[in-house]
DNA sequence: TGCATATAGGTGTAACTACACGCATATGCT
DNA sequence: AGCATATGCGTGTAGTTACACCTATATGCA
């Protein structure tokens, strides 16, 4: 009955999100540490190993700010999991994962999996699915303001 | 059939939480930029004007490093929103927002609630439910490594 | 061919995040 | 009272994130 009465239901979506994810983080990295691996590092070679990419290729793909992606992969670089050349088009840059990033994702699979496992039972497979279904979702619907902005 | 069918069944839970918190936050701070705040700060601003809580309280009900936390009030000092005192133990610091940290509160809440609403009617309020209802299960059921660790 | 413009990528700056470690103060025990 | 230990907090270091801006190259048009 408060004239403040039209707040959101619920808390900032946005904090929550961002909350789960430093607990989820720590989690991986926990698992993740013996290897030397971070999370964000394994994602980014799991996904560079694929295909090569350009830089603007991959960081859309990752819907992160090229500069990001570019900062983000320069550790992967020094520590020779991945190179990186002169594309086709001189400005651009192939991402590609090098032998020793083979094995150092080969290496950290099995790492990655226990904790993805781990957080799959805690959690229940069931909420997990969901909690799936609904980042999925969400995705698919929000703007992506990633890169240049309107 | 093959030799690796026990991998999980989803996607990296982490990375696509982390990607779901990148785009979220892209939106809200999107949204408070005229307020000149961010979306991590807006939050640290509202949840410390309930009252008046030491680094290391804070820190564990945000569930964030005490470092991390210590960090991410400096900006907030700086604009002079938080001030920090002294405590009771002279070890201890007690962070609470000034008069002008209330006033700059006030004054993004506007946006931040059109960010949350925006959110919340793009995705549709059953699934923004749905969302935080998994959000509170994780955060209640996975482990809470934060600050020392086992 | 040559210039204007568009595009690919990196740098500067700044904030968020966490672990290891160190400093200072408080507490407990003798 | 005095010393060993525990606790609160910051710093060092390193990685993640994004915006503004710059450089270099490519493209398009005269």
């Amino acid at each position: 009955m408060s004239a403040s009465a039209r707040v959101p239901s619920f808390g900032c979506t946005c904090a929550r999100l961002r909350k789960l994810a430093r607990r989820v983080t720590r989690i991986y990295d926990a698992y993740l540490a013996p290897q030397s691996i971070k999370v964000t590092q394994f994602s980014l070679l799991v996904n560079a190993t694929s295909r090569e990419r350009t830089v603007s290729e991959f960081a859309a793909e990752l819907e992160m700010d090229r500069s990001t992606l570019s900062r983000n992969l320069a550790p992967l670089v020094a520590q020779g999991w991945v190179s990186i050349a002169i594309g086709a088009d001189t400005r651009s840059r192939s991402i590609s994962v090098t032998a020793a990033g083979r094995r150092k994702l080969k290496a950290a699979l099995p790492l990655w999996r226990k904790a993805q496992c781990e957080v799959e039972s805690m959690l229940g497979t069931e909420s997990v699915a969901q909690l799936h279904q609904n980042i999925r979702q969400a995705l698919a619907t929000l703007p992506n303001p990633t890169g240049k902005h309107a």
